[in-house]
DNA sequence: TATAACTGCTTAAACGTTTAAGCAATAAAC
DNA sequence: GTTTATTGCTTAAACGTTTAAGCAGTTATA
């Protein structure tokens, strides 16, 4: 009888095994346990280190586990857990170094705790970005990470994040409206160190194309750039001061729009280094000279900044820095079950890097 | 009797709906059962527009699923199908025009298919790149597509994911070992078009700072430069072939050593646009002529070939056409069950934009 | 008028984990 | 030598879906 009953199990063993050479299953948790001839829960405790494993029981359980090529299932531990170890990140676009320097720092903060990040860009549209975080709710994220597009003004779909509790951490364009963490540099202070500089160097018509006014950090900069304007006693005037798109093609058009003035700036402080891309080239193909004629100050340090001719001058917006802030605030809830959610506004100083595109006195 | 039944049936459903409100706990399709009488499965059919429930019923779950604000659980549904419904997307870096715009291809075309990818860069390191792999296949993802990072050589992390059943499908950086779908460019008759181009403008001593022999494509524009100088019958010499990481600051040492020869060259053909670029920095600091002295031609096409001066001329891979082909070979495998696994091999005609930095009759 | 086919649901099991609760057996404490 | 703690497990339920199987009731078919 005991014969037979251990022949029976044999088999049912056997079977298993027979089962996943055909079908080519994954194994799990439960396979392990067979081959051992002990509970899936105990296999489940033995992986996780559990103080009521006996040692030897976790050898054999982790030697199995490699033999098998077992791998563990994300899906099922986070439906169980309720938690998924996945932080979602949007950005209005990857291919730009800010922005992907901003990833790389967020991704290695947070893999060292176990969390993996979800990449996504809207591409600069809203329509994208709703999607974007309908995505990433989707698929369960633990939180999420995010700078805004352009085109945002409703936050309907950030309230719907914040609603349903998952923490939200804003960097570099975010909204003050919304109430959630932000990470940034300050803005209005970077337009005082770069008309500081441009009026040190001997301009006296400094214009400026800014971005959209109604995003936060556009709107400090320009603030910014008015109140040093004030502090200089320089004259403030409409004509020099334009709202753009702050593409490369608009830096371009708003450059032509300020040489076509009859009293023309000595000097062009854009918000963005791809529009002042734009504006370098029109500066360059009109044989205007820079600095000497007209100063160029652009925002952002991309890299090409510094491979261009003349090189421009430009904010280094620390995105290192702001990576790591920001995958530190989303760890600090998550750490913290339903403490009381102080909110985290890191605002960090810029640094002007200085080229050739505004360096009169030197060149 | 009938109304203490009725008492307690109905105390049941209040119980269910206080503890939503305390614990703000997220609705579920058994949420949706309760309100309406009927049972899970049939809210679940209904959602997916089932032909065995009525018009009513459906409507009835919908109206209750959107007041209850319900979101279906992924995690679940996943682990229940077996899919994910997740891509994982594996480049050395985004912060290149080439890979984000290829990323971006292949998410369009996935969304469309109800997919989702998560992207993960290896910053040309093999270490990180396994780390990747294992945190794709942690994450259940139903396929990889990927370009393979410099370092990489040893293929066995590729070979766990074939073994596991999941689709891997490579692009630009892939290895023929490994018998997957792949899609790129023809690297090879990429070399000719510029050698070609290069002899046109009158060059007799043309170098090539190559990428690594031991990367297929690399090797493929190595060959295609041989040939090509052979077909040309011109003098293949060792000190004009030179291997390169491909760096900016790598293609700055190239060019110095190149600059180091009593028998210099008369053009230079860099496989990737940023050492190009390192290149022509060194050249730009010596002063000499491009083109005149020296010609140069990159490789990749990347923004700031048109921005830099003179503009190089480079290749265009074809970022776009090579997303959405991945993408599509991944749907391919995603939708046969079992068929004959069929290898798709997309190889696409490169295209030459020429600029000023190899214009010598034009300039 | 029986039989088949369809409609509109329900029941129950499954996906692979985790975890609270519990149960023997052994060790420690009194 | 009884009580108490500790060790090393097991059992069973749970996470939220999906889905195969089944069951009434209705409608069509022969």
């Amino acid at each position: 009888m005991i014969i037979k009953t251990n022949a029976v199990y044999l088999l049912k063993r056997l079977s298993k095994y027979i089962k996943n050479l055909n079908i080519k299953k994954k194994t799990t948790i439960k396979d392990i346990a067979n081959v051992l001839n002990i509970s899936p829960a105990a296999v489940s405790k033995a992986l996780h280190d559990d103080s009521r494993i006996s040692e030897k029981t976790k050898k054999a359980v982790k030697q199995v586990a490699k033999n098998l090529n077992y791998q563990p299932n994300h899906l099922a531990s986070a439906l169980r857990k309720g938690k998924s170890h996945l932080v979602g990140v949007i950005v209005p676009r990857t291919n730009s170094n800010f922005f992907s320097s901003v990833i790389q720092n967020i991704e290695e903060e947070l893999n060292k705790e176990g969390y993996n990040i979800i990449i996504t860009q809207s591409n600069e549209s809203y329509k994208k970005e709703c999607r974007n975080i309908d995505t990433l709710l989707f698929t369960q994220v633990d939180g999420i990470i995010a700078s805004m597009a352009n085109e945002t003004i409703n936050l309907e779909y950030y309230e719907k994040i914040k609603s349903k509790g998952i923490p939200l951490i804003l960097f570099d364009r975010g909204e003050n409206d919304l109430n959630v963490d932000y990470i940034g540099i300050n803005d209005y202070d970077s337009s005082h160190l770069i008309v500081d500089h441009l009026v040190q160097e001997g301009c006296k018509r400094i214009a400026h194309i800014g971005g959209y006014k109604h995003t936060r950090i556009f709107n400090n900069r320009i603030r910014g750039y008015i109140d040093a304007l004030k502090k200089h006693q320089l004259p403030l005037e409409d004509e020099l001061l334009i709202e753009s798109s702050l593409t490369t093609e608009d830096g371009r058009e708003k450059m032509i729009q300020l040489l076509a003035l009859k009293d023309k700036p000595d000097a062009v402080y854009v918000a963005g280094d791809y529009a002042a891309l734009g504006a370098l080239q029109v500066l360059n193909e009109r044989g205007i000279r820079i600095p000497e004629d007209i100063a160029l100050v652009g925002f952002g340090n991309e890299p090409f900044t510094g491979m261009v001719t003349p090189t421009i001058t430009s904010i280094n917006q620390h995105s290192i820095e702001i990576g790591k802030q920001a995958a530190k605030t989303f760890l600090q809830h998550a750490k913290k079950t339903i403490i009381k959610q102080q909110l985290n506004k890191i605002i960090l100083d810029a640094e002007l890097i200085i080229r050739d595109s505004s360096n009169i006195k030197n060149s």
